[in-house]
DNA sequence: CCCGGATCTGACAACGTTGTCCAGGCTCTA
DNA sequence: TAGAGCCTGGACAACGTTGTCAGATCCGGG
């Protein structure tokens, strides 16, 4: 039909000329500059027919300018289509008024909120944010973090994805304000906004022994990762507590990609010794588990940590332990910025709790 | 139990202090600098007794360096813990090695992946990201994309909330390369990467059409916003090929909020002339039309623009028009980064497929 | 013994901004 | 009208890096 469009059979991807007026270059930009150039505050100055510092002022609002100066200036910004070079303005006032965030992944629904919480802080102080991925790669978090230092952000907020930060020691002493998240700092001392993982995981697996659960089957990350290990740590303790003694088949430790928690989840429901409910140690773990337990005959109860869109919505309702994302990093925001300012000096941890969040699944009776 | 752990009743909060074993600051990191400074390569050099250009090589990696010169410098750059200060360099070089990304709503489940996208995109290219969120109001994305070209970024993703770019242009005409993501730019002619949400909407509707539906509700967001208008646009044209007159009671425009969109669902399904199935115009909206579903005696049919999480343990399973998050990230950075290479000069508008993903809900027949 | 060339090193300017400081012109008062 | 004081504007250095260029050093060969 339109067969104006070129259309890529296969990739079915339309390309159309988006060139209807396309404003011409301009010969040369402005006096005195090769193309492509920026004009600075000189240019401004010389085309105002004033000096240097009077357009520093203009443009920074500072006092001591006439109205018909300013003017003046403010015409030629506009001619010239100025605009501050921050970079120079940071390499000459020491702040650069960012931050930068290292997370894991940017595309888990986790820490899309944290992000945003982590930025709308930093915008109320007046600063960007720099961000970048980790995937979980120690290596991958030290190069973010310290490409970051490099330029000479204010104050940086990282989800560790390493156990040994000491690479962080020489900018820690340059006055970098810094702020762990999700995971304890190692090897140095930090201040630290962590979910009470342990508290979560153990009320968790209660909420389960509660509805009279005994075989609970744990499936979780690594238990090189701090939260995984507090989280196993918390289901271990509430199986303590009441006396059931845990069976080596019923944990499944370091998985989390789909196929090998599917394959986790089956073995222990048909094991020789069947769990008849699951403790799932994250959204990702959940979200597999759930597919799994909808294949089942038989009902088995599940509650997982870290809450999931629609969840109220499956059914029966997936009972989770919540960390509240965007309090974390609205949490770890305020205490870098209060770095900053000088009010915060001593490293702390903070732990934010956990919320039961039940809606069915982890309400279920034990059904063998 | 933990009496040693000062517990904050009201919220829950739990601080511990991490002071173990706190380095303590030295009294003056380096040679002739005020506290918090850093060591410059002034200061390396003068340790290692050699000139300053040499450390800079050595930084660099450059060639023409002893092996015993470098090891010295070397020595002293590990001794003093430099960093070179990237924004000197960025000053000195006219290339900053990062790009900025302003979106809608980084909390937003659609914007992660593609955030993540470009940040891939832009690693590969040696490059980092900062990124904004816009909230959907013009203004603040304008400030946020005027900030980064302050800070001298190489490019800029955008996508608009606003529809007038053209404060834009002198930033553009100055090299800055710029991709519009998910809506084209305004007023401007710049490259964009668009969804077929036309495309999409129409076949989402045409398929519920196919089904047997003819009275299908839109809910969408304000038509001022180009998806939206789009998506409008290709549920119109599926009724008219159809030759279905569109009442007014049917489509509820510039709704989004959970609430609204749930008294208009209500409305439309319980109207004079009630509609069998909707079409929901986004994610957000989705989401509260399944529950309002849910809570009818009814089968009504859905189809949703945009794929949600789970979609497909639901009861029944959501059937979506899935747009590519990532897809559209890579395009536009790739574009970009091609656009800074030189290679690609001409603006275009390049619009991805969408996929009609059937899972249930958008094949219900309809019931009255 | 000296010279040419290759190799290594360092002095210096420049990037664009801001802080400091001083000059010149104005107003106000005695 | 002269002097004090204020207001405005500009010259200059500095921020930490890199590019340019020239000087220093070392080698072998004539």
């Amino acid at each position: 039909m339109d067969r104006r469009i070129p259309v890529d059979d296969r990739t079915g991807i339309r390309i159309v000329p988006e060139t209807i007026r396309r404003s011409d270059r301009p010969a040369d930009g402005h006096p005195g500059s090769r193309y492509g150039n920026r004009p600075t505050m000189k240019d401004v100055a010389a085309r105002a027919g004033v000096g240097l510092k009077t357009v520093s002022r203009v443009v920074n609002g500072e006092p001591g300018v006439t109205p018909e100066t300013e003017r003046r200036v403010q015409e030629a910004i506009d001619a010239l289509g100025f605009r501050r070079n921050d970079s120079a303005r940071v390499l000459r006032k020491g702040r650069t008024a960012s931050i930068g965030l290292v997370l894991e992944d940017l595309a888990d629904p986790f820490y899309g909120p944290l992000s945003r919480a982590v930025e709308e802080v930093a915008r109320a102080h007046g600063a960007l944010l720099i961000n970048g991925s980790s995937a979980e790669d120690p290596d991958r978090e030290q190069e973010l973090a310290l490409a970051l230092c490099a330029r000479r952000v204010d104050g940086l907020v990282i989800i560790p994805a390493g156990d040994d930060h000491r690479y962080l020691e020489p900018e820690l002493k340059a006055g970098v304000a810094t702020v762990f998240v999700d995971r304890p700092a190692g090897k140095i001392d930090a201040d630290c906004v962590l979910s009470d993982n342990y508290g979560g995981a153990r009320d968790g697996v209660a909420h389960l022994i509660a509805h009279g659960h005994r075989r609970i089957g744990f499936i979780g990350d690594m238990p090189r990762i701090h939260t995984a290990a507090e989280r196993l740590r918390g289901y271990r303790a509430a199986m303590e507590d009441a006396g059931i003694p845990v069976e080596d088949s019923w944990m499944s430790l370091g998985v989390t990609d789909p196929e090998r928690v599917r394959r986790a989840a089956e073995e222990m429901l048909t094991g020789p010794s069947p769990v008849t409910a699951i403790f799932a140690g994250n959204n990702r773990v959940t979200v597999t588990v759930i597919r799994v337990l909808a294949e089942q005959t038989r009902a088995v109860a599940l509650v997982g940590f870290d809450d999931i869109e629609l969840a109220d919505l499956l059914q029966p309702g997936v009972t989770v332990v919540a960390q509240d994302a965007a309090a974390i990093g609205r949490n770890a925001a305020e205490r870098l910025f209060r770095q900053l300012d000088g009010t915060l000096v001593t490293p702390e941890r903070i732990e934010l709790p956990t919320r039961l969040i039940t809606r069915g699944s982890g309400e279920l009776p034990p059904a063998d």
